[in-house]
DNA sequence: CAAGATTGAACCCTCAATCTTA
DNA sequence: TAAGATTGAGGGTTCAATCTTG
């Protein structure tokens, strides 16, 4: 019916030849994983304090980077975001009153998190390091936790 | 990244203390990793055959779930999607003729590739493997791959 | 020109409400 | 009522174009 099943696959993975069965159950497993641990703690800091992931996130560098304050390119840099992502994502939170933009020198633009912001970061902690490890860090065995690591840094790279 | 943590929340040590050096360190590189394999296999597919990584998805579980057909409601549980995200999803798709919705018995909707679905899926294949094979498979090592694999099931569950 | 930032359009996802039919 | 599906609103993300200033 559709195109011709890839019948033998297995013994060399050429140029553009078909997943062999236990690479598409890796790609599957690590597509589901990535996604579902992701979604469960963001649905918790979400649930919790109305913060979602991605404010989290920036809070958080914005105070253990910086002291409070970031140049919103180091910011983005540190997130890995685009600029315009954080550029359009600053303008909600600024609209909430979680961060507040002020040019500075030339051409950049200083983050700082104001006194809401860090009371919602500040109630928002606890609830984050707790659904970190029940979706986490507890699931990662110690004596995988190294080789783990380095794993993920691994797939990081280049 | 810097790491002064305050000395005097550690003796509330509850349910809710601060992740330890260990605990953000794995967190931060799960974040970064699971960001960058799929949006960098998501690239390479959407710049060689403009389908995105859904699109893709839905594409291939239509033919390697069922043969070309499934119940919507299926679908979208092979996906661990919501049922709405399918629905808008495959109205964009449907515009773009590449499935087609047939409302089946009773309240049952099939979701059929079209001709150009599966030329689609078809021409997108090679490049798929590639890249999967780029940023996920070959940086796993053989040694470590059962391992891995138990892993990222692990963090699936529950 | 280049770097830093913003904007708008188009697309995507979630949530809650709704529609339909058994 | 319940299951399957759709809809609309509202955030979120990307891309390309633009603005601004050294």
């Amino acid at each position: 019916v559709s195109t011709s099943r890839p019948p033998h696959t297995r013994h060399r993975a050429r140029g553009g030849a078909a997943l062999s069965k236990a690479e598409a159950e890796l790609w599957q497993a690590w597509k589901h994983a990535s996604d579902s641990v992701i979604s469960r703690v963001e649905h918790d800091i979400a649930e919790a304090t109305g913060l979602s992931g991605a404010d989290y996130g920036v809070l958080s560098q914005l105070v253990e980077l910086g002291r409070g304050k970031l140049r919103q390119q180091e910011l983005a840099d540190s997130l890995s975001w685009h600029k315009s992502r954080l550029s359009h994502h600053l303008s909600r939170m600024e609209a909430r009153a979680l961060v507040r933009r002020t040019p500075a020198k030339t051409n950049v633009v200083l983050v700082a998190i104001t006194a809401s912001g860090k009371q919602a970061l500040r109630s928002a902690r606890p609830g984050h390091a707790r659904s970190v490890r029940a979706h986490l860090t507890r699931k990662v065995l110690p004596a995988e936790r190294k080789h783990c690591l380095a794993l993920l840094i691994r797939l990081d790279n280049e």
